[in-house]
DNA sequence: ATTAAATATATTGTTAACAATAGTAATATC
DNA sequence: GATATTACTATTGTTAACAATATATTTAAT
């Protein structure tokens, strides 16, 4: 495969499981002998990471990993409402008997990811389902918009949530979703996704609190 | 203002306003001459335009002006109509007075532009009507994606449309949104929103079909 | 001992030269 | 004359050297 594609993927995978937390510099240098390439390559995955939100850029200092804020998550989360829930209404009098097999399948590699101790692998797999949905309503530009945003997630749970609550989609509610739909139940579907996103929110948005470093509230009693 | 962000705001532009049409080559050295910088930095700018999607990029060949298919077309207005009819719901409830004053101002521009014979200003303030509404939300992650497809939009009716069709948006549809907006009906200022563009859509998707050069047909006779 | 200034180092940003490739024209071969 | 081969030109892609900037360290001054 094409170099730049490989150390793309390399470093977006670190990226998405979490391996270099928010703020972690990331020097041209160093990426480039790790990965036995060229600077000039580096710098071109760099700008291409930048343009996807999971780096941040700055003038003159370099790259590292990127610190989304509070509203970056709640924006991120309220778009995600209404692309899956469209999704969902879309999907509902449309799905063929063997795409609803192939979906259950993915639900039961993902539990199975759980029950085995394998959070990691089950987080992936959660984020697949979601692409899977969307994959399925043949809409391309759709499927990118919701990509772009699975793939910002973890940074933001990163970011935003104690790092001991589980960050794991609810698989049950993934079943629930199929059973739904299967059944052609259109509004129950969406709600079911309506309140198994609001409950994935729910496990930042309410733990932290935008780092306003409020100069103000510090110096106060000086 | 930065080299680089001036140059890409010049080819956008050209881009946005269909002064090249789709497949017009865009050869390094011809741009670096033209913008008096270096090539290295109209590389840059090409591969930014082309992660936008307005530019396609052939290796070792080179970039010119995207040529969307009529798919792309389709999944851009589908995805269109989730993100702007969740945009006018959501603003049902939330918009102030004097936010619907400086939208209808928007409108009497946009009118004004059109009744002038200036098409062009028109179709760019229409754009810019339906971007102020995204705006309006507060959710920058839906703005930026709204703003994806009313970049990549122009490109695809100059590619699928007849050169004859006015390509406009319909302007009294615009005030009529605002009405339904200030008078709190949401359901109609959605449905307002829904028959818009779906007659938008309708301007390329009945004019051109798919150019599936399909070799079979071609050589059936021989 | 603290601050300020100067120096040194590490890192990013730019560029000009070179390499590789694709497209085009010219030449040779049948 | 049509086709294949070769040489040429235009264009994109890569790289190593250099320039500019920011950070860290040292030195000097009070």
């Amino acid at each position: 495969m094409k170099q730049e594609e490989t150390v793309y993927q390399y470093i977006e995978k670190a990226i998405l499981e979490n391996r270099m937390p928010p703020g972690t510099r990331l020097r041209e240098v160093h990426l480039a002998d790790i990965f036995g390439v060229k600077r000039g390559l580096i710098r071109k995955v760099l700008s291409r990471l930048t343009s996807a939100k999971l780096v941040d850029h700055i003038p003159n200092v370099g790259a590292q990993v990127a610190c989304p804020s509070l509203k970056d998550g709640q924006d991120l989360f309220a778009t995600r409402q209404i692309l899956e829930q469209a999704v969902v209404r879309q999907l509902c009098d449309s799905l063929t008997p063997s795409q609803i097999g192939s979906l259950r399948d993915f639900v039961v590699r993902e539990q199975e990811a759980y029950q085995g101790g394998d959070t990691q692998k089950g987080v992936g797999l959660s984020a697949r389902f979601h692409r899977q949905l969307a994959e399925l309503t043949g809409n391309r530009v759709l499927l990118e918009f919701l990509q772009d945003i699975l793939n910002r997630t973890p940074l933001v749970m990163m970011s935003l949530s104690q790092p001991d609550s589980t960050r794991a989609c609810i698989n049950h509610d993934h079943r629930n979703i199929l059973d739904a739909l299967e059944a052609g139940d259109c509004l129950k579907a969406v709600d079911i996704m309506q309140q198994h996103l609001q409950q994935l929110e729910g496990m930042f948005s309410v733990h932290k609190t935008e780092p306003t470093i409020d100069l103000e509230k510090i110096f106060q009693d000086t």
